[in-house]
DNA sequence: TGCACCGATTAACAAATGTCAATGCCGACC
DNA sequence: GGTCGGCATTGACATTTGTTAATCGGTGCA
């Protein structure tokens, strides 16, 4: 269920600047062999599973994507979500296989690079390397603050904490898309899918938010935040 | 508390093939202005703090390091535990500040490696550069695990899995040293100590591990996650 | 030897979180 | 408009985990 790929227009893409082809013209691109295709996928679609040989890396042109690690006994576990600008299966580049799944929340545009050529470009281009080198340390950064999210922080706490953080790419006080269900917070926090449900009905019940189809509105974080986290947790 | 740092002798250290100088002789980096410090530290000792400005990364030659995250009321995580082998604080090559303390758990021997140093050196050297680079895929493959394991495993599935790793570094059956007090063992796996106490003596009384001093004794670790990881999330 | 301290253990209880089941809600589709 | 299916909500209850406090046990030191 995926649309035919095309070649890319990098040049006019409306994200050139987070790329990492900042500063490369299309041109550039081709000359050095590096073809980036156009891909559009629906909401639920999987663009590819734990364990699948990788062979491409991914450029989040619009939309949201999770990446998913499945425990043997079915427990899921969101490891990461990707958002616009976001760069993954990566991993491609160290490991022959894909570290998790990667599954469309919403319909999703993106760059597919393959995985070869972007090793040889990113050997030829040390702007290349650099900006996939510093992908790795944010997400590594980013996995660190998770670790303490899920370790020394409860329930309130946490989803407060990532309410609050999903808002902050948008203007404060605007209502923010919010295509994640119940189960998928709860598999993203460590949570029940019914506590996460009590816990937002919680918050709703208290004026701390409001959700209307798949849009969220937090009026200010700061009074969500002190009220979950009345430990002083997350200051 | 950390005794007088002499030049470190890297040629004939024991890990060096280990070493993100692995290839290089004492000579070359000495030729490259790239000093290296013996530093050796006691258990308990601070080498640096969460937000101290970050100058020096160190490779762990000999003992145990935690990384920890405080947080606002005081409530510690440990992000990660640094082993034989180790390289870590090279955070500093991105940030200006250590993104976490770093506390000894036992006596330990380190290399103190300037950064502005280890960045020109990583400019120069390709095999430098790029054994930095897999050190923090690696750092970041690990994060994700956690995350797994604090996210979707319950007290005991994180604690059987926890000690079986730590013993996979030793032979099948051996006695190992295990320097984390019940307090660490909860700040790492997000579990009050008292829990992990009346665990560890559960696991006790099933015959499945046995302590005495600071040595761990896991006859059998398929018996431990068998018994902790019934549902089989652990598999 | 005896004391003081620190970590580990244990018990009793409280709180947080999960589970199961029933119901409600809403949009897609006929 | 009606029905079906998926997600959300809610309640009752079970389980897990945290908290508090008391005790134990070892270790270093006076």
């Amino acid at each position: 269920m995926t649309t035919h790929p095309r070649i890319s227009d990098c040049l006019h893409c409306a994200m050139r600047d987070r790329s990492i082809f900042a500063g490369l013209s299309l041109d550039d691109l081709r000359d050095l062999g590096m073809e980036v295709h156009d891909i559009s996928v629906p909401a639920t679609d999987m663009l590819y599973l734990e364990g699948d040989r990788a062979r491409y890396a991914y450029t989040l042109r619009e939309g949201a994507v999770k990446l998913v690690k499945t425990l043997a006994n079915g427990r899921a576990q969101i490891v990461r979500l990707l958002h616009h600008g976001d760069l993954f299966g990566f991993e491609g580049l160290r490991e022959t296989a894909y570290q998790h799944s990667a599954i469309a929340l919403t319909r999703t545009d993106l760059c597919r690079l393959d995985l070869v050529a972007l090793e040889a470009l990113s050997r030829r281009l040390p702007s290349v390397h650099d900006a996939i080198n510093q992908r790795w340390f944010n997400a590594l950064q980013q996995a660190e603050t998770r670790i303490v999210e899920l370790g020394a922080k409860n329930a309130d706490e946490r989803l407060a904490t990532f309410l609050s953080q999903w808002c902050s790419a948008y203007p404060a006080g605007d209502a923010v898309p919010f295509p994640l269900t119940r189960q998928e917070l709860g598999e993203f926090l460590g949570l029940s899918t019914e506590h996460v449900s009590r816990l937002m009905a919680e918050f709703k019940r208290r004026g701390l938010l409001t959700e209307r189809k798949n849009l969220l509105h937090i009026p200010d974080t700061r009074q969500l935040i002190l009220h979950a986290c009345a430990s002083g947790a997350c200051a």
